[in-house]
DNA sequence: AAGTGAATAT
DNA sequence: GATATTCACT
């Protein structure tokens, strides 16, 4: 049914700032898990919330991760997923010899032209060890959402980068995806002050939707960090009731075990931008030009009641667990 | 551990 | 071409 209205929405003429505002909630899949990752932590129990829907997609997922040692799938299929293989940067395909910090090196000026030896077929190899490491994430709008809400909530005392990806939570996210994203959220804002009233020209579709909380008010938030956990704080509710009347952040989430842990994830070129069946005809040449609302009909909804895999299913996501 | 800037891959 | 990732430094 919501993909009528959706669709609707969508091709319908629609208010432009009227579409995006209300979505962005509606869209939260919200499936009300179980407890908070912070007092499962704290009591050293099993978390266990994420899982759902993808069930399904994981029974994909675990065909491909079978031949994951082959990887070739990245021809035919196109996308690749990893599943559980702990590993952090150690790289079997290509140990030995370490492009990335030769890299800076020939870069500098080291013309240094070896590759006396077999490298005829490193490109294959590289395409393999980076099919099936990390597979480019995607911040869709509803990712960055939760990226927004919780370093509002944080505040930007506490906002780092850490303490951002364990409050998210969301399931494949690596600090260095936060940090690299927190980097870029703060450009972004940085750049707005500049133009505080007015300014349809950015390139940041996500940001733009996210009227910066005026101040990150700091707060005396707990942080997971190490030897104190007062759970039962944030668990209980509504711990944001300063005795106003008003509260300035419309945040609704005492960081929750909300359940949106399946970032999506691109591939490799060609695939222009995550499954966009377009086909709208009010699309603007192309998509990531939505700086003024993010939300709006972009085929995001596999978060929570995937239903058709309309144009596929390419989200995945890796059971890193730090 | 976290921030920044740049190269780099997709 | 834009994005996100990775790297080296701080």
């Amino acid at each position: 049914m919501y993909e009528e209205a959706s669709m609707a929405d969508c091709d319908e003429g629609v208010m432009e700032w009227e579409v995006g505002l209300p979505s962005a909630e509606d869209l939260t899949p919200l499936s009300q898990p179980l407890i908070p990752p912070e007092l499962a932590t704290a009591f050293s129990i099993s978390p266990e919330p994420r899982r759902s829907a993808i069930d399904v997609n994981r029974a994909s997922q675990d065909t491909l991760s079978s031949i994951r040692g082959q990887l070739h799938a990245l021809s035919s299929s196109g996308n690749v997923n990893f599943k559980s293989f702990n590993d952090e940067e150690a790289d079997p395909t290509m140990d030995g010899s370490d492009p990335r910090k030769l890299r800076r090196i020939e870069a500098g000026g080291g013309a240094t032209e070896d590759d006396a030896a077999e490298n005829g077929n490193d490109d294959a190899a590289a395409r393999a060890a980076a099919a099936m490491k990390r597979p480019r994430l995607v911040w869709t709008p509803q990712l960055h959402k939760r990226f927004v809400e919780v370093v509002a909530h944080l505040g930007i005392k506490n906002a780092v980068p850490k303490t951002i990806m364990q409050l998210m939570n969301v399931e494949g996210l690596t600090r260095e995806n936060v940090a690299s994203h927190l980097q870029k959220y703060r450009l972004y804002l940085k750049r707005m002050q500049g133009l505080s009233s007015e300014g349809p020209s950015a390139s940041d579709p996500l940001f733009a939707s996210t009227p910066v909380p005026q101040s990150f008010h700091e707060s005396g938030a707990m942080v997971p960090e190490t030897k104190r956990r007062d759970a039962g704080t944030w668990s209980g509710g509504s711990v944001q009731g300063h005795g106003n009347g008003q509260v300035q952040v419309p945040i609704p989430m005492p960081y929750p075990p909300q359940m949106m842990h399946m970032p999506v994830f691109g591939m490799a070129h060609g695939n222009g931008h995550l499954g966009m069946p377009m086909g709208n005809p009010a699309t603007p040449g192309s998509y990531h030009g939505f700086e003024s609302h993010p939300y709006s009909m972009v085929p995001q909804r596999d978060w929570s009641g995937n239903k058709f895999g309309s144009f596929a299913s390419y989200q995945h996501v890796t059971p890193n667990d730090k």
